[in-house]
DNA sequence: TCTGGGGTCCTAGGACCC
DNA sequence: TCTGGGGTCCTAGGACCC
């Protein structure tokens, strides 16, 4: 069997976990940029609040009924699911962190699901405050299904589903938009096919659904119909592409503030690289205007560059992807967003040197380390390259952040001993 | 005024090879 | 009249996930 633990409205909880006031009250979290809505706790989406809202179109929502807004606090959200994920590791042989707030547990040799996750739930509800689901079955699609079980109906917040009469009967009341691997489109094509739940699909013809949704699609039916496809994971595979993108506070006219951006982000994906011990082959970057403002001159474009030997080298990248930017831009647009990814990613260890390369590059290694060192140990960006800017007019609008209580000293949390101990 | 930021996989079609 | 059979690689586009 295997389990999918979900925490519930992640980003909202972690918000509540350092306000136990705003228990009860409704909260959502933005985008960055302060842009949409991201995240909602249960009174937020009682209110009819959307997923991916404008956060402009909420706002008389938002007052008319005292919702607490906060921007995105990455920092924070990503401590606290570590926590999660370290106490949900320990309880398991097995474990594939799926997500920042999602984790398939392989159950194998646990005697009594049901009471296992109970307990696992609360213990997680204890140490970090986060309130999670546990959904239990014999496949992850299954499994994605008894959570929304769990989490919509079930007041201890689990749910097992393992003998197949359980299984038909609860497929009969899912909706096929809400099953994991069918989006907008497929839902729409299913609907107008006559396959309304779950149950339907998992009835349906296979070449059929292998012709119309793609090899994709019959997994996920033979899953529904109990037969495993996708096995719980649990080394992280490395990743293919690595992207850092921004759209910006304010809108950028000139290439030097351009220059600005794309440095700070070519820099970021050489750190996202290093850390992921591995080596970029190429680099795109891309700019682009507001397409929300049909008013405003629209201009869209992107560049690939190849390098002759991979690197993870933040001068580097840095250098290439100036170069294309300066190919992509034109004068005369504001630009709304922009951005750097690396691909064609091999290992660090199968880096093929170039003839004349190699001396240049065993120096620059240790310099990328050393500024590793000094960015971990003493805080993001204090040393950086000079064209990564000092003003940076285009940087993000966070008009609402919460503090990162678990990760700056500066941060923590005050506690008043005296009231403690008055109330205690 | 104001609309996020990451990723993956699959397929069809075109270009090429022998 | 009549034009094979086997591949690979790349890209764009479309679907999905969180």
């Amino acid at each position: 069997m295997i389990a999918l633990v979900d925490c519930n409205n992640f980003y909202a909880s972690c918000e509540r976990v350092f306000q136990p006031k705003l228990e009860n009250k409704p909260i959502v979290v933005l985008s960055n940029n302060d842009g949409c809505v991201i995240a909602r706790s249960n009174e937020a989406k009682a209110l009819g609040i959307k997923m991916g809202a404008p956060a402009f179109k909420m706002q008389s929502i938002f007052d008319r009924y005292a919702v607490h807004v906060f921007s995105s606090n990455f920092a924070l959200y990503g401590d606290l699911s570590n926590r999660v994920m370290n106490i949900l590791t320990e309880s398991v042989p097995a474990i594939e962190i799926y997500s920042i707030d999602e984790a398939f547990l392989d159950l194998e040799g646990v005697m009594k699901p049901r009471q296992f996750s109970i307990d696992l739930r609360s213990k997680v509800k204890q140490w970090t405050g986060i309130p999670v689901s546990v959904g239990i079955a014999p496949t992850k699609t299954l499994a994605k299904v008894a959570n929304h079980v769990a989490k919509k109906y079930k007041k201890e917040g689990v749910f097992v589903m393992k003998y197949s009469k359980t299984i038909n009967e609860v497929l009969k009341h899912i909706p096929v938009d809400e099953l994991w691997g069918v989006g907008r489109q497929y839902a729409k094509f299913l609907m107008e096919r006559g396959f309304h739940t779950a149950h339907d699909l998992a009835h349906g013809s296979e070449s059929w659904i292998k012709r119309n949704m793609t090899v994709n699609g019959l997994r996920m039916v033979k899953e529904l119909k109990g037969i495993s496809c996708y096995a719980i994971e649990c080394d992280t595979a490395r990743k293919k592409n690595i992207c850092t993108s921004r759209s910006f506070g304010i809108e950028a006219k000139e290439l030097h503030e351009l220059k600005e951006a794309i440095a700070a982000y070519a820099n970021t994906c050489a750190m996202k690289l290093r850390k992921e011990k591995s080596l970029a082959h190429s680099i795109c970057v891309f700019v682009r205007t507001n397409p929300f403002k049909e008013s405003a001159k629209q201009y869209n474009a992107s560049q690939k560059a190849m390098l002759t030997v991979p690197t993870n080298d933040g001068m580097e990248i840095t250098k290439q992807a100036l170069a294309v930017l300066e190919r992509l831009y034109k004068k005369g647009f504001n630009y709304k967003k922009a951005g750097v990814i690396v691909g064609d990613i091999v290992p660090d260890y199968s880096r093929q040197l170039s003839f004349f390369h190699q001396q240049d590059i065993l120096r620059r290694q240790r310099v990328m380390h050393s500024l590793d060192y000094i960015n971990t140990t003493m805080g993001r960006d204090k040393v950086r390259l000079a064209i990564q800017g000092f003003d940076r007019k285009w940087r993000l609008k966070q008009e609402k952040l919460s503090p990162c209580y678990t990760t700056r000293f500066t941060d923590m949390l005050e506690v008043n001993i005296d009231y403690l101990k008055s109330v205690t």
